[in-house]
DNA sequence: TCCCTCCTTGTTTTT
DNA sequence: CAAGGAGGGA
């Protein structure tokens, strides 16, 4: 449907969705038709566009809800997305097409399952599913998995999938090139054991699309009419399976509006393709390009230095930001003598920037790897400040969680072979590998499921008497179970089949100081239960969408990755181990060519730009490397910053010789801009001076806690979320020596601990 | 079946 | 160095 002129005049300009968009942003909304790219870069309001186009295209009458598709990459950005059009709009967008690829994507292909060999109940594997479904392939086959591991199978499968190549597809070059030609053979059975178990990778998801509309044009042509505008979020993180989605669902009205910035692609590493962006005039011709390169978030200073850095890429389209902020703080480059010293100015800085009345909240520490926050976290915590952690295993990949989840899949679909195979021992039953083997190779022989085989070998005198009685005993449970869940609430069931099977009672026996937090997990998953429908509404939302959302209310320090920061903000950020081997990564650095390293240059980037009025950048002179003290370069990053637009500083014996080096020949110039800190280095010198922090203004010490609610003495006996179990040596004040069972002796804050 | 020891392997991570 | 996996021994 062409831009009609009926349709445009019922939405006026002051339209109030259309309020407060500056001009370019107002262009992007009403671009309606034909292909569109929106070039936003940091904080120039791109998901305010896309809320805003949306709310445009429905309130001028130009599409009903249903037809228009909008997909993003996380379940955050698409939560974020429903819940402003809801709120734009004042209406639910229950139902709508608004969501992640994936989920659009299984919604679309349990419509049309058996077409491509699979039934419209199917499983959708995650990660831990795949790699033991693959362990078993390898083992099949006699492949070592200890030399060639499922890992590095599932790596070259989930690359393929990403490219949208089914296993006929890969050429046969290509094949013998990957892992001594035994990928593309284990494709094809992977493929083949996932349609046996009627189970889909998340890689399916889409390629089973692809595929559903190369052999049936008519189901492309219905979703072609159907969907009148697509709208694509994050463009530079798309695959090309992704984009040849797109592509096929624009056949005919090439209604595409893609938003993205070629500067914040990070994910190539996982098949995301920069291509698609640069590309996006050639694939689609006539479209209209808009940059939105009015910054609403960071000060002239940081956002001059994210400038600055980036502009070093060759292979990027180029935008010019420019904001209307006042100038504020230079970007803050720091020295320091190693890790420790790291965390130490980094809790001080936090501590002065929360005296001056800083919400803990509106800090951030942007690591390039998971393995630094630790540091962090240790001196988060010897000095009591409260700190989030986000990333890490999510709540869904925890073992008891996956447990719990995989009896209601069986209990849901008998068939599912993966969820049998992890509860059939799970509490332990006394299954042993003998008696599992004996249902495995039935079940191959036959062609039938685990549990159809278990049921046929019970009826048989093949098995031992006990496993015969166990074996029984657990498929009448699950048989029970399932009858159930037609007639009783879906939650009390849960309970039920949790109580019952003795998994809980598994965890109450366990004394490891993880257990008690599991059986609180498990709480949890059954609360969560009561929000859906019913069970197997609750087992596609697990596969798809639930992530652990934290509360993100509560007043703490925030740590997680440079990846993870991506489409957030921050007023201060603190960018800690800018050196050469960390950042950039050392396999950057390997690779030799130059792509690997611009896109660690687009996450220094993403970092720089998540902060609104304050960023730090530190390099250590050393650091302890698998173990071992390591003399590391500063960052080539550092080198590439405006010596105008940063103030530098370092502790007093490192300052002249590593600010050269840092800066190179610039940096006797940025030398006359810079504090000198004194500060003797921690390990090499026995005296230590307490550290001005680098922001100006002495900090205030924050108020001593108040006096420990428990007192706590020597030789008790307590238990720390972290650490787990230990026992108090020593009380100085509100700091306790303690000595963990698991994690050493380590100072903690009371208030961290409680009595055990 | 469980525990201990030896060995390997050390990015980023969403769905 | 430290964590996690595999394999062997009790």
């Amino acid at each position: 449907m062409r831009d009609s002129p009926a349709a445009s005049d019922t939405a006026p300009p002051s339209a109030p969705y259309l309020a407060g968009l500056n001009e370019t942003q107002a262009a992007a909304v009403h671009a309606t038709d034909g292909p569109v790219l929106v070039l936003a870069g940091a904080g120039t309001g791109k998901t305010r566009v896309l809320t805003c186009r949306l709310a445009h295209i429905l309130a001028t009458g130009r599409a009903r809800p249903w037809q228009v598709l909008a997909v993003t990459f996380t379940n955050k950005a698409a939560r974020e997305m429903r819940d402003r059009v809801g709120a734009l709009l004042g209406c639910s967008v229950e139902g709508w097409w608004v969501g992640t690829f994936h989920a659009a994507g299984a919604r679309l292909l349990r419509s049309h399952a058996e077409r491509v060999g699979l039934k419209p109940a199917f499983t959708i594997l995650d990660m831990d599913d795949q790699l033991r479904l693959l362990k078993q392939l390898i083992e099949a086959r006699g492949i070592d998995a200890k030399r060639l591991p499922p890992r590095l199978f599932s790596s070259v499968i989930q690359r393929w999938k990403d490219r949208g190549l089914t296993p006929d597809r890969v050429t046969a070059a290509e094949g013998a090139d990957a892992v001594d030609n035994l990928a593309l053979p284990l494709y094809e059975e992977y493929q083949a054991r996932l349609r046996a178990v009627n189970a889909c990778d998340f890689g399916d998801l889409l390629l089973h699309g692809l595929t559903l509309f190369r052999e049936y044009p008519e189901i492309a042509e219905k979703y072609q009419r159907q969907f009148r505008y697509l709208l694509v979020d994050e463009y530079q993180d798309t695959n090309v399976a992704q984009y040849l989605w797109l592509r096929a669902l624009a056949q005919g009205h090439h209604n595409l509006c893609c938003v993205g910035d070629d500067d914040q692609s990070i994910y190539s590493w996982r098949g995301a393709e920069i291509g698609n962006i640069l590309r996006f005039e050639r694939d689609f011709p006539g479209a209209q390009v808009i940059r939105l390169e009015c910054n609403y978030r960071s000060t002239p200073h940081i956002l001059a230095a994210a400038s600055h850095l980036i502009a070093h890429n060759q292979g990027r389209l180029g935008k010019t930001l420019w904001t209307t902020r006042g100038s504020g703080e230079k970007v803050g480059v720091r020295a320091v003598w190693d890790g420790e010293d790291e965390a130490r100015v980094v809790c001080e800085q936090i501590e002065a920037l929360r005296g001056r009345g800083h919400p803990l909240r509106e800090m951030a520490v942007l690591v390039r790897a998971g393995f630094q926050t630790r540091e962090f976290e240790e001196r988060l915590i010897t000095v009591g400040l409260p700190y989030r952690i986000i990333g890490g295993a999510r709540f869904y990949e925890r073992q008891e969680i996956r447990d719990a989840i995989a009896y209601f899949r069986v209990v849901v679909q008998p068939d599912d072979d993966l969820a049998f195979e992890r509860i059939v021992n799970t509490p332990k039953r006394g299954l042993g590998p003998a008696t599992l083997r004996s249902v495995h190779t039935l079940a191959r022989d036959a062609g039938i499921s685990l549990l159809a085989a278990t049921a046929r070998l019970i009826g048989s005198d093949e098995l031992k008497p006990q496993a015969r009685g166990t074996l029984s005993r657990l498929l009448g449970d699950l048989a029970r179970w399932r009858d159930r869940l037609s007639a009783a609430p879906h939650p009390d069931v849960a309970m039920q089949i949790l109580e019952e099977s003795g998994y809980t009672a598994m965890w109450q026996a366990d004394r490891s100081p993880e257990a008690a937090g599991r059986l609180e997990n498990l709480k949890e998953l059954v609360a969560a239960l009561t929000e859906f429908e019913s069970m197997p509404g609750f087992l596609e939302h697990v596969s798809l969408v639930m992530d652990n959302d934290e509360a993100a209310g509560d007043d703490k320090v925030v740590l997680m990755t440079l990846h993870a920061a991506k489409g957030l903000e921050f007023d201060t950020v603190f960018l800690p181990g800018w050196e050469e081997g960390i950042f950039p990564n050392q396999r950057a650095l390997n690779e030799g060519g130059t792509a690997a390293l611009e896109e660690e240059r687009r996450l220094a980037y993403v970092g720089l730009t998540r902060a609104r009025a304050r960023a730090f950048i530190f390099f250590a002179d050393r650091r302890v490397v698998y173990g071992t003290w390591q003399q590391v370069m500063p960052s080539r990053f550092i080198r590439e910053l405006p010596a105008d637009d940063v103030v530098q500083s370092a502790p007093a014996g490192l300052f002249g010789f590593e600010m050269r080096r840092a800066m190179g020949a610039r940096a006797d110039e940025a030398l006359s801009e810079a504090i000198p800190i004194a500060a003797p280095p921690p390990r090499f010198a026995p005296r230590h001076r307490p550290e001005p922090p680098l922001i100006e203004g002495r900090a205030e010490r924050v108020a001593v806690r108040p006096a420990p609610a428990h007192p706590f003495a020597p030789g008790q006996r307590v238990f720390h979320q972290k650490f787990g179990y230990g026992s108090v040596r020593a009380v100085d004040g509100d700091r306790l020596d303690i000595d963990f069972e698991k994690a050493g002796s380590k100072t903690i804050i009371h208030s961290f601990v409680e009595a055990a």
